[in-house]
DNA sequence: AATGAATGAGCTTTCATTCAT
DNA sequence: TATGAATGAAAGCTCATTCAT
């Protein structure tokens, strides 16, 4: 899919790439604060550090800021995932380190996070598509990794299992960000990527049985 | 917390009620459709079947009505839990039971839990902590059972564990929802559960295993 | 062809008819001071006496009011045309008093004449014909009159000069109206009533002969 | 009355009437089809084919543009006028001549005489005097032509006949153009001009006489 | 208790004009 | 002389809320 563009009337690209990023930016932190809806588009150029008809030079509608703040968040998280699974190995050593990482992205944008999740809706159905394509994209990374595994021996996986397990990985991540007023009350990041860990590869059952061993101890 | 309370100007409780559950269906159904900040108080009042006066006869500000819709919604979604969680047994099976219970009810209402997500982060500081409240009271019933199985000697969990695990499962079920473009284009619902659950106790291990010796089949 | 309807909120037939009233007289006034364009919604709603927020609970666009103006003068005018052409006689005594009487209308309406027909062009694709298609029920009043004399015996024209006779009788009155800084320097109504009509049944041919004679003084 | 100057800030003046004549040339066309105020200074200075900021070396507002507009549509009648009206010998047939000629450059010139007509409203207090000017200007050169026919004894008029006569054929002829969408349906140019002109010199009387006669036939 | 006309603050977007390069 | 990025006043329009009936 061809990324969605966004019309500028300015032609200098380093320049439109430039005040985008300004724009991206305070455009993030008015909608962690507010949300989408209840930010004015003055409050964008302003927060921007320009004029609000500057602002229209960059964009055609508020709703192409979205998408732009969105489009940057995805590429962001993406990019520092993408780095990770370049060295895949196909061990189960790799697949756990490539989840920690996958946790400690999640934790360092979690504001990101939060935006492009609740605000995405507002989106209009141009736009909608490319960016579900964006989420299905980042299943697919630890699909790779998984399947990975499958072929190496070190795991007997089905393909529906895969991506169940896929999906289950990148929810339970962004459950961090989403439940933190009681998650991160609980735990400490690396704590929850423990936890989460030894509960996704051994279960209720094996996580019971390692306590009742010893193995885990309280 | 005490039930935050919507102020009505008219006195008759049994007609504010009546009034009020015409009111949340329209708006969840108008919400549902095109969210909360693009839905007017004229179409909640039209849909509801009144005039744009009676509306505000029964609520003071928009927000008031994603107040009630939420509010409304967690009943819901509780109450069907509560009538399962009744016959509490402290076993794995009532366990099982109730995960896939409460995955049915998100299959039921998912359209309102999306509601209810999506448009959470637009209410007030006021009504906000009593929404994440009632987040924490769905978290608890799990909480509720697992200890029921742990205090069983069933399984044997930390408190630490059962926190984690109770809110894993209403994420995993949320995803159901959430993440329904990919996961239902693949799954059916009683898949959905069974795959889980399989995965929940026995972890990615456990499943690879039983697969490798044929306990599980593609 | 149907009369475009332009939509209302409100429901009450009367009164929607009473403020748009209000909403058209204030409108002709600021139209002819300052044009269409020049003229703000917000100085429409004044010059009406209510707020931007009731002009727009009558009306559905700035255009609205545009249609609803034109439509209202091109009523006033065929109104009075109508009644004067009502005791059709078809001598050419009547067919001047006809075109005297047209004179009338328009000295009278010649500020809302203006309007008309510098504006109308601002109309949108959906209004332009209807408006366009007053102006030939105009044109058609006088060929109705015209054809009556012909049909009398008092006249002998073909249809096409029945058709451009009765064009040009329109334009020579808004001719009054259009190059008022002349004419009306120069003439009273009443002898530009009585030259124009000279011309127009004996012709600069006739009108020189009789002066002349002397039939015509100066 | 002198000539309304247009400031410039590029001194070099052959320069100046180049680019004035891209100017004018692209705005015409963008007038027709849209009108002044629907076109922006942005689109006059593209379809000049230059940038937005050389626009402004050349005049300095926007209304400059339609005056300079509206100043060339006369010129440019006004010379072919005056091109015809230059071997004037006082016979009603050079007058007929001269009027044929008129109708003939209205309708080559007809989109830009209806551009004219429509927006000279919007010209400014300052311009407008200029422009009324004009239009006096050309029923002046008819009134010249009449003048040596009432000189020379082909015509009997007084001096108010003949400026009402000369005003009914500017008229006449601008209502070729104005009221197209019927005239040019059911004439050609050349039979408008014949029937026109027939009516002129004979008057309704004599074209019913006429026709009564035989001597004009269906 | 119910109605719906009235209100006006506030929103997004446009565009004539300027000015540093 | 030419450019086009920047500006911000001002426009059209919406909609939550009020209040007389």
């Amino acid at each position: 899919m061809k990324k969605r563009e966004v019309q500028a009337s300015v032609k200098d690209e380093r320049l439109v790439q430039r005040r985008r990023d300004q724009m991206i930016k305070g455009a993030v932190s008015l909608f962690k604060e507010k949300g989408f809806h209840r930010t004015t588009t003055r409050e964008i150029a302003k927060a921007a550090g320009f004029s609000i008809g500057t602002l229209y030079e960059y964009i055609r509608t508020k709703e192409d800021v979205l998408y732009l703040v969105c489009d940057s968040i995805y590429d962001h998280v993406s990019e520092r995932l993408q780095e990770d699974l370049e060295h895949k190995q196909g061990t189960l050593e790799s697949l756990k380190h490539g989840i920690a990482n996958y946790f400690r992205v999640i934790d360092e944008m979690q504001e990101e996070i939060l935006v492009m999740y609740q605000e995405t809706k507002s989106l209009n159905k141009e736009a909608l598509p490319y960016v579900l394509k964006k989420e299905i994209e980042m299943a697919d990374m630890f699909e790779k990794l998984i399947t990975l595994c499958v072929e190496n021996g070190e795991l007997n996986l089905t393909e529906k299992q895969i991506k169940i397990l896929s999906h289950t990985i990148i929810v339970e991540g962004q459950m961090w960000s989403f439940r933190r007023w009681t998650l991160q009350k609980l735990f400490t990041l690396e704590e929850y990527i423990e936890m989460q860990t030894e509960y996704l590869f051994s279960g209720i059952n094996g996580v019971s049985l390692a306590l009742q061993k010893g193995i885990i101890t309280k």
